[in-house]
DNA sequence: ATGAAAGCGCTAACAT
DNA sequence: ATGTTAGCGCTTTCAT
């Protein structure tokens, strides 16, 4: 506190214009009308001593908090860290606060979204996570606030931002293709679900337009998780041993469980068996081998909720709904050739190959 | 906005006693001198109809903005995304705003504390990247406020919490000797910085204890990133190939970058060379193979901080001070018994061994 | 043991 | 084209 804060009635007295008109001012108020030097004036002298309007006394007088509440399963997730650093990048740039909450186990969704609204004050809520039941519980409260789905979508909700992802999906699908293979199984989420829908129609769309059938056999329905994409795996390299040499998994994290898989079987990624993911993230790096994978600009991601949001809040918008393109395709060590076409011909099992030195 | 807000206005109608009064109680204020009876009435009511104190008028009067600010490098890194996640939620709990800023290359560390400071109003600042010139930073501003160093220390910052690192290490270094190891690397980070120095002095202890002495050869500086792993365990091939059994890694992602190069080197791990990081995450578990490491609690390091740092804002304390220890060894498959003594009795080299399925 | 009153810095309705 | 005025909900002297 060594200096003083500069208010407007200090910048009153520096330019003789009263408190409210600088405020019209300085708030690009529509309804003002002063003369273009005197507007001038006084922005520049707003500028000079670096006037920042005091957000207490703005939320006070205009009943608004200035923050924005996210809710995500955890931020250990590097998709959802992405999301999160542009969502905050955004923020700040505008002035905004993030106020990140996640959903641990020892506490209800019903909870933190109370505590976000009621402590926190915010004014918008951005769900990272699958929650149709949270407009229910929003909207519970005292009053109605706006909610974003991010990375999601699902009726009902009018404001989300999400990927486009069945070109994605189609992108990683004939890279696969395009190096030579056919039988290339997908671990899928839940297709009820818009997303996993969505890859795997990316996935149908690549195969017609090689005039190659999907095989009911090569799907086994996973999840989005390495738990997920590690149980998933097992169950086709029983079921199917042998059917594939190339696998489209609907995450990244998915996808390095099903490579965990073929290590343990024995099945070399490359070699045996490819491999190709959704969605980047530095894990893609720093596992043996590295991952394949399909990359969106998932910062983008966030920045766009939360420009939408702020759309919103400020009555610029009614909704907001934006879809992000332009994947690009990581190619890294855990895809190549299928191996001689003598291995598929005879249909012989997968076959536990020594691994060599590389 | 359905239904009214709960002001204390209204509960002073409701209860009859002034607004002052009812303030007064509700904040616990000492200055308090009420009937008991009456205290319990007013919070009774308080309780009943739910009253949450506005933030917005709370900070105006106070001049207090009840938001935290925390600067990272990258919400990527699992460790800081575990941190983080232990002071958000406290800070959700006890009304606080954490607002989080991630120091992006596009614009300068200044700016982003800056922002901060001035947008977002924040009373405080937890840096969880080591940045000894964020105190000027900081106090260059119009006011002081207080900063914590989170997951580090440096002279200079009295408020802090930090990991009691050395036992970790020592733990690290110890399983590694249990299994019969005794050439054990150690890729450090810098180790004129505390943490570095502390994890290095934990991996002396354990070969002091056992009278084996410190081979300078088989050390290398890296750093914390999978670069740095990478480069360093390079090097370390390059120079004293076949010299070790077993490496102590100075983190968990550097752990993976020295792996990373020994599978391109043809060493098994952990049949040749095992591999013990520092720190705990997700990726543990997802690579190939799994990594064996040292775990703390860090969510409860951010926990800590955020505690202290509200203890500082309501001056409760003067300086906060935590060092958090109980690490946990968690066994995964980087780390096995040395190979057989033949092996290192020749002092043959690295053997680059084929891999048989496991 | 409690109440009255002022005012934090800003915005918005209403003047001129 | 600009000023006056009345608070937003709370905390904090200062009075009883």
């Amino acid at each position: 506190m060594s200096k003083k804060r500069v208010t407007l009635k200090f910048l009153s007295e520096r330019t003789g214009f009263d408190v409210s008109t600088i405020s019209r001012v300085l708030r690009n108020d529509a309804a003002v009308s002063i003369r273009p030097e005197n507007m001038e004036l006084i922005k520049r002298i707003a500028r000079e001593f670096n006037y920042v309007p005091d957000t207490a006394a703005r939320s006070l007088r205009s009943s608004r908090s200035y923050s924005i509440g996210t809710v995500l399963p955890s931020l250990q997730n590097q998709i959802h860290a992405q999301i999160v650093e542009g969502a905050s990048r955004v923020c700040r740039e505008r002035g905004y606060s993030l106020v990140i909450a996640h959903l641990a186990n020892e506490i209800s969704p019903q909870q933190v979204v109370g505590d976000l609204i009621n402590h926190n004050r915010i004014e918008g809520l951005m769900s990272l996570t699958f929650r149709p039941e949270l407009r229910e519980m929003v909207n519970s409260g005292d009053h109605e606030i706006p909610v974003m789905a991010v990375n999601w979508r699902a009726s009902g909700f009018r404001n989300y931002v999400a990927l486009d992802e069945r070109p994605g999906a189609r992108m990683a699908t004939e890279h696969l293709l395009d190096l030579g293979h056919r039988r290339i199984a997908h671990l899928s989420g839940d297709r009820r679900r818009f997303n996993a829908a969505e890859r795997f129609a990316g996935y149908q769309d690549a195969l017609d337009a090689r005039g190659i059938a999907v095989d009911p056999a090569l799907i086994e329905v996973a999840g989005y998780g390495y738990e997920e994409g590690f149980r998933a795996m097992s169950a086709l390299v029983a079921r199917s041993p042998g059917a594939f040499t190339a696998v489209f998994a609907v995450s990244l994290l998915t996808a390095a469980g099903a490579i965990a898989v073929m290590n343990r079987h024995g099945i070399r990624v490359p070699e045996d068996v490819s491999v190709v993911g959704f969605n980047d993230g530095m894990l893609a790096e720093v596992t043996n081998p590295t991952i394949t994978t399909v990359a969106y600009p998932l910062d983008q991601v966030g920045a766009s909720a939360a420009e939408g949001m702020i759309s919103l809040l400020e009555g610029r918008l009614e909704t907001y709904q934006d879809v992000i393109g332009a994947p690009k395709l990581m190619r890294r060590s855990s895809t190549a050739e299928p191996a001689r076409p003598r291995a598929i011909r005879t249909g012989s099992r997968q076959q536990i190959s020594k691994n060599t030195a590389s």
